[in-house]
DNA sequence: TATTTATATTGCAATATTACGATAATTGGT
DNA sequence: ACCAATTATCGTAATATTGCAATATAAATA
């Protein structure tokens, strides 16, 4: 089927598995590393850095946006990208949020 | 083509990737959560609290063992589900290795 | 207006994912 | 050995994702 039951699940599951399915490729991750490292606006340097066709950075930058974890701005006839700072340290809350709630427990586990 | 070009990125872009896809379905979110909320190992009540089909839901475990979030152990004619509680920590520690790398920069940006 | 540069979109092919019914495998109890 | 309970696997169908070539779009410049 290839089609998640999304409406069977919270709002909250389904935005923090859309996070994490935008984070689920190593171009995408890379990407963010890119615009991690470099501190500042680039201007589509990114074709030159991760090992892929322009056409398919392109997507994966669509899909970084679609989720808020960045923005561009059109600087010319280049694209200026970066981090959106504000939705970054939302989405590190809802994983954090996520990965915190764990507390190991007394009496052991079989496991 | 579907198919990801994993041999052209690092070893820990494509490991961060690859936990992030696990978490990449609100069913598996689903499913961490309860055992988050439970805090004990159960024994297979996921197909009670999720709801897809028991075969869906073994699957989904799967995956979820396969990054090593979860481990299961046989009790009787049922199984041991729970957090992998060292993976956990290793995973928070990735994905907030990734997000704790932001610094808004000073000179401030077009986006 | 034509040209160049940079990015997005389209179209397509191949692979992956999701879901479930049917069935198998495993264990415990009778 | 047989049966019930629980979980895993298989088979199949439908949709999603990935990647690139070709093309379109948009902006600056000559």
């Amino acid at each position: 089927m290839g089609l998640t039951k999304s409406e069977n699940f919270t709002a909250q599951q389904n935005e923090l598995a859309q996070i994490a399915k935008a984070l689920g490729h190593p171009a995408r991750v890379a990407i963010l590393q890119h615009l991690l490292k470099v501190k500042s606006c680039i201007c589509g340097a990114i074709v030159d850095e991760v090992p892929l066709s322009q056409p398919t950075i392109s997507r994966h930058l669509k899909e970084l946006k679609a989720v808020g974890l960045i923005k561009g701005s059109i600087e010319g006839t280049s694209i200026n990208y970066c981090i959106d700072g504000e939705r970054w340290a939302e989405v590190q809350n809802l994983l954090n949020g996520l990965f915190a709630r764990y507390e190991p427990f007394e009496e052991g586990c079989a496991c």
